[in-house]
DNA sequence: GTACTTTTACTCGGATACCGTCTGTCCGAGTAATTATGG
DNA sequence: CCATAATTACTCGGACAGACGGTATCCGAGTAAAAGTAC
């Protein structure tokens, strides 16, 4: 039970897309190299994102990606369930209703309940942040230099 | 990204354990046919249980598990960590940090402190529920008339 | 110079292979109670 | 009747097979800009 690598490089990938001047976009093997990921399984990230309304795609030459909302209006949880699905963390198998040989009732498991509640304050916490908080964490401290550097990167690889 | 099904079968166990008469115990087939788990899976889930000390086996003729320490020091998260591991829901890659092209520092990545709080709340409501409690919901609800019958059943088929 | 075609550089989506993990099975070894055996 | 051996019924732990999902690769199709071509 852990969280897939993709979501981390999904948030990633917003973070550099959210450096982006105003109608520019990025192709999807540019970004993959920066972020070091395969490029043809990274492509299929995005597209996830571009499904979850995260981002927006342009086909053609000078085509790529570029966001679709505004920074603070994506949250880590958003980026989570577009790479992950929504299924939830827990899914009761009714055991406990068949040992008690108890009618299966969906609400009824003592167990969901529990771990829906738990699941819930792990989402609050996902939702808290979003990748306009991550740029801000990242201007605040020690990353500044280095976040000059990106955007200059950006600014070379970009196409209008 | 979901929770094994092994834990929801060891939190029936253990439910089915603390109903034992002090010094009885329960042979691992008998537990897993009342569960409908494959028997030698079962086992290895029971002695994962075991390392954990949540429950004591008693090897030989006549022998079986038991609970080692009272329900209500046996935590949900308890049985959790028992089966799947202390492994935390997330780990970082340290992309972040390579793209800024900023040295690893394992303290430092900006989504890891996220996460680490996100886990810690979940967590905080696993520990919050224990066997005990479980129990005690179970003799509230409709349960009642259920758990006599399963009572009826350790009886027959525990050892001493 | 304009209209059309070709090339180029992308995204899109499916099919497929690899690999690690969870589930499930099998086997030999160890342990302790019960039963059988020999005096 | 007592001591010892054999049987029985468990746990223990490793090895291994199958299923599944995440990772990764490849390919053909679609799209739009740029470049080339014809008049």
């Amino acid at each position: 039970m852990q969280m897939k690598t993709g979501v981390e490089q999904s948030v990633c990938a917003l973070m550099i897309l959210h450096m982006l001047p105003e109608k520019a976009v990025l192709p999807g093997e540019v970004i993959s190299q920066r972020i070091g990921a395969s490029p043809t399984y990274f492509q299929k990230l995005l597209r996830k994102l571009v499904s979850a309304d995260l981002i927006t795609s342009v086909a053609g030459s000078k085509g790529g990606f570029r966001l679709k909302r505004k920074p603070e209006h994506i949250s880590i949880y958003d980026v989570y369930v577009a790479v992950e699905g929504q299924q939830s963390l827990y899914s009761s198998c009714g055991i406990i209703e068949d040992v008690l040989q108890a009618t299966k009732d969906s609400t009824s498991c003592l167990l969901t309940h529990l771990m829906e509640e738990a699941e819930h304050a792990w989402q609050k916490t996902l939702k808290s942040a979003n990748i306009a908080t991550m740029i801000e964490q990242m201007s605040h401290e020690k990353y500044k230099s280095y976040q000059e550097e990106l955007k200059q990167w950006i600014t070379e690889k970009m196409v209008m």
